[in-house]
DNA sequence: ACCGTAACACTAACCGTTAGTTTAAATAAA
DNA sequence: TTTATTTAAACTAACGGTTAGTGTTACGGT
């Protein structure tokens, strides 16, 4: 059990890791995301094919590698918030900080990638999905009157569909200014005129 | 060029494509999804693997032969309903009847599958996309303040996460009830204090 | 120095899917 | 009827993502 996990192991792991997701990424930029396949990326990392997969579950997640974060990101936004911040205004501002993210020039041919591979935006879809179910449950330990777990994970829903929707918007920052504009609303009427669930 | 495509032709395609789709969904609940594959199919129903393949786009497509309707229920739902309901109470009636019918005695073991085989569960969120925009197409129609585009794709997206959601709830009828009071704050809070598009 | 184990290589396959080609039946044209 | 055109479907072979099975090596704790 290594506590200070800071052996030569780990460090040529990381590096095994860090080596094929970089020269996939350049591969699949130069040449196309369907024209690459595993085995031209394991033979330009200089790696066997099943050490791919013992480092990403699969194709698609070789895109996503850098941005695993998000799910973090979502439930802090919330949990770490200041003290006079809504729940909602902190929402909206880590959305907008998400967008202007992969808007950002370095990153913005990887997403041109991904919103032109059907492959790539059904896995992104499924990804944002339990994200979603990562914020909802988030939104569990927050004060106030008692929301069902329905209306959590509504919201949550509608969250992540904030930032799917601002990135393909003309404008995406107003975007996400709109949407919340309805968010906020819909999280404001699911206090009124609630039963509260039975149990619990 | 037929104009009446009363032929043998078609029926007997129709009959195969039938065949195969019936097959499928008896060995899918008979053994499991995962566990058949689509040579399997194939020599069940007596077809060749290719035959298949001309006849549903997928493995998935087969399992959502039935339902291939959801689409247009939703688009009508808006264009047909009656002079006086509004449009909010109108997608509310639908999507209450698209979770009855779901949960259906006969339909239940099929949505019972799909809920357990991540395949399908990804590709069921593909499939509601592809719904939200039809839904937010149709919305462009309606009378009332002109809605910006985001507006719009933001209000399908939700009305098929409420889909989603209440399926998975304990009292799904009273989901739909409580995402859909949220959905129509949100509708209303789209309307004040919107910048109208610059364009258009 | 020793041994357990984690990381990786290699082979060979499975499965969904597609391309290319061919057969045969239904329909249209002669 | 006979011929020609169309088209559903068969067959063969493969491609590409993914996994199982099996070693081999090198690190790390003792």
């Amino acid at each position: 059990m290594p506590e200070q996990p800071s052996g030569r192991r780990e460090r040529k792991k990381a590096a095994t890791r860090q080596k094929i997701a970089d020269t996939a990424l350049r591969l699949f930029l130069e040449r196309g995301y369907d024209a690459v396949g595993i085995r031209d990326v394991a033979a330009e990392a200089d790696v066997a094919v099943t050490t791919v997969f013992a480092h990403f579950a699969s194709k698609e997640a070789l895109v996503f590698e850098r941005d695993a974060d998000f799910e973090q990101r979502l439930a802090r936004a919330v949990t770490d918030r200041a003290p006079g911040e809504s729940l909602v205004a902190a929402l909206r501002r880590e959305i907008h900080a998400l967008v202007r993210h992969c808007l950002a020039d370095d990153a913005a041919p990887a997403w041109h990638m991904i919103d032109t591979s059907p492959a790539l935006r059904e896995y992104e879809g499924a990804m944002r999905l339990r994200h979603a179910e990562a914020l909802a449950t988030a939104l569990a330990d927050e004060p106030g009157p008692p929301r069902s777990d329905t209306v959590r994970r509504a919201i949550a829903r509608f969250v992540v569909d904030a930032f799917a929707l601002a990135r393909d918007a003309d404008d995406p920052q107003a975007a996400v200014d709109d949407i919340f504009r309805m968010i906020e609303a819909a999280w404001e009427a699911a206090d009124t005129g609630v039963r509260v669930p039975l149990s619990g």
